[in-house]
DNA sequence: AAGTTATAATTACACTTGTAATCGTAATGT
DNA sequence: ACATTACGATTACAAGTGTAATTATAACTT
C-alpha cells in the first residue's frame, strides 16, 4: 500500500518542512532553522517533534545524549495528498478552475505561463505515445 | 476592506457549501440536502449552523417559527483564500508546480488541457492590451 | 387553555492544536 | 563524587472541532 500520509497540523508542517530541507537534524538544529522564520520556543518545537514521531511522520536515531530526526514521509507525498484534497473539495477534482482563479487574480507570472505551456506540450506528447 | 473570510472548519464548509447551492434555506432543508452526502445528525448540523452564524459566515432571517439561512461570504472569496494559502504553503506561491504535480499523477484530462490553453491565450492577449 | 411538538439555544465531552512549563535523567564540569 | 545542565518525556491548559444530547421556548392541536 502506498504512502499513507497522516494528518499534520500547520505548526507540525513547519517543523517537517525544515527537516525536509536537511536531515537528519538534531532538535537544536531544527529550532535554530525554524527561528529564522518562526519565533517559537524550544519547548514548543520539541512538543511538535514528539507529536510527529507519534504520528509516524518522522523517526529518530539516538546519538549520544540527543536525537537525530529524519522524515518518514516524503514531501512529495504530502504535497500530492494536500493538493488533491483541496482540488476535490473546492473544484470537484478539476484543476483548471483553480488555474482560472489564479489567472483572474493576476497571480500568474510569465514563468508560470511558460511552465504551463511546457506541461501541456508534454501531456500532448504523451497522448500520442499511448 | 475586501472580504475578510473567517476560518471555517471542514464540517462547517460542508454546510456552507449546501447553502451556496441554494439559499436562503431552512435548517431542515440543509439537513436534508446534506444527508444525501453526509450521515450527520440534525443536531450536529444545527450546531454547525450556529457556529457559522457566530463566525459571521452566514446570516439568518426569522420566518415564522424557524430561520432561513443565507451565506454572508461568497464561495469565490473562500476558494481564492484557500487556494492561495495552499499554494503559498506548498509551492511558495507558484502555481505551476501544482499543475506539474497533477500532470505527473495523470490527473489532467483533455478538458483541463483545453481550459488551460484558453487561460494561457487569454493571459497572452491581455499582456498585449496593457 | 393546556399539552404536545418543533425549533433554536445551551451544554457536553473527547480529541486536536498551539504554546509552552515542569519533571526525570543522563552527561558534564569541578 | 556531587552539583549543574542539557536533553527528552510528561503534563498543562485554553481554544477549536466533531458529534451530539439536553433544555428552553414558541407554535400548533385538541
Amino acid at each position: 500500500m502506498p504512502n499513507s500520509v497522516p494528518d499534520i497540523s500547520d505548526a507540525e508542517f513547519s517543523v517537517l518542512d525544515v527537516l525536509w530541507q536537511h536531515n537528519p537534524a538534531s532538535a537544536n538544529d531544527i529550532v535554530e532553522k525554524l527561528n529564522e522564520i518562526k519565533p517559537w520556543h524550544e519547548k514548543t518545537v520539541k512538543t511538535l517533534l514528539n507529536r510527529l514521531v507519534k504520528k509516524q511522520a518522522i523517526s529518530y536515531e539516538k546519538q549520544q545524549r540527543s536525537y537525530l530526526y529524519s522524515p518518514l514521509i516524503e514531501r512529495e507525498s504530502y504535497v500530492v495528498k494536500q493538493s488533491k484534497t483541496l482540488v476535490d473539495k473546492l473544484f470537484r477534482g478539476h484543476l483548471s478552475p483553480l488555474v482560472a482563479s489564479f489567472a483572474q487574480q493576476s497571480k500568474l507570472k510569465k514563468d508560470d505561463i511558460a511552465a504551463l505551456k511546457s506541461i501541456i506540450s508534454d501531456w500532448e506528447k504523451e497522448q500520442q505515445d499511448d
